[in-house]
DNA sequence: TGGTACTAGTTGCTTTTGTAACTAACAAGG
DNA sequence: CCTTGTTAGTTACAAAAGCAACTAGTACCA
């Protein structure tokens, strides 16, 4: 045993990556299971509706990079809540257009004033070039291409 | 709709992370998942108990973060692997000290080697000051405290 | 000895996710 | 029309995770 003694496991990236998301996405949990009763993928798919506007399943799926599965059950889940109502698009009845009701918008806009604030003080922690350096990148793992090609959105 | 123009989602902490995260565990699943049929909890318990020798299921728990329902099923599944043994402590039978057998240190050995070589390759697109700063930063969120004070550990 | 309380670890049940198969709508060619 | 192929979205079933109740061993104290 106890070989690789310079390799600890607290150093990996996809660990410690995890181990830092998982901390903050529990803390801001709070907000939207708490108050509204919404799962993560829920809360996602309000927020993208919220912030780019309404759109078709499918354009959510690949803006958010969510599997159409979760997508699919996250909307029927918000259209439960009335929080999102769809509509056949003419042209080709297979698209439906996702649209945030108005309760919908007021938790977004609620949510997202709460994602701002939780944001802005967890940053209070890091000096500016940190900031900088972190988000960016965060953003290029994020975007890294899929190791098999495969974008797992079949 | 479209108010909080300024607040971009991607630009979320909570978000991002679990993106980024998200991105590199699936890909370094390949390793663990296709040539030892492991689940990503039993990877970081045989993880643990390679870098940091012999312990009881619940110092692996304080240790690793890991609730202790998971690390009790990731266990019965090392151990039908023949990946590790547990043997009672004669002092108080209630502690059972986790040791990997000569197959699972192996197996260590090997998906040590194959994420240090997973590190090493990702570092390379970034620069030596950004390396420092993004575990640093990383850590440092990771070791947040916990913000209702439970640590889910009980 | 018996009672209460605490800790280690497991198990049962429910919720959530992943995978794959499915339906429905369209498109193009014969 | 009718087949074949493709895309949008749903659903059924299986795997995994979360939570809470449980067993068992220990300690303390009356």
């Amino acid at each position: 045993m106890m070989e690789n003694e310079e390799f600890d496991l607290r150093d990996f990236m996809p660990y410690l990556l995890n181990q830092a998301a998982e901390r903050l996405s529990v803390d801001f949990q709070a907000n939207y299971r708490g108050r509204y009763g919404m799962l993560r993928t829920e809360w996602r798919v309000l927020f993208h509706l919220g912030r780019y506007g309404a759109m078709t399943a499918r354009a959510l799926c690949d803006l958010a990079g969510i599997h159409k599965t979760k997508v699919s059950r996250a909307v029927a889940a918000l259209e439960a809540k009335r929080f999102l109502t769809r509509a056949p698009q003419e042209e080709d009845r297979r698209h439906e257009t996702l649209s945030l009701t108005r309760a919908g918008d007021a938790a977004y806009q609620e949510l997202s004033a709460a994602a701002q604030t939780f944001d802005r003080k967890l940053m209070e922690a890091f000096s500016e070039e940190e900031q900088v350096i972190l988000r960016n990148c965060l953003r290029r793992i994020a975007q890294l291409p899929k190791a098999d090609g495969d974008d797992g959105m079949a």
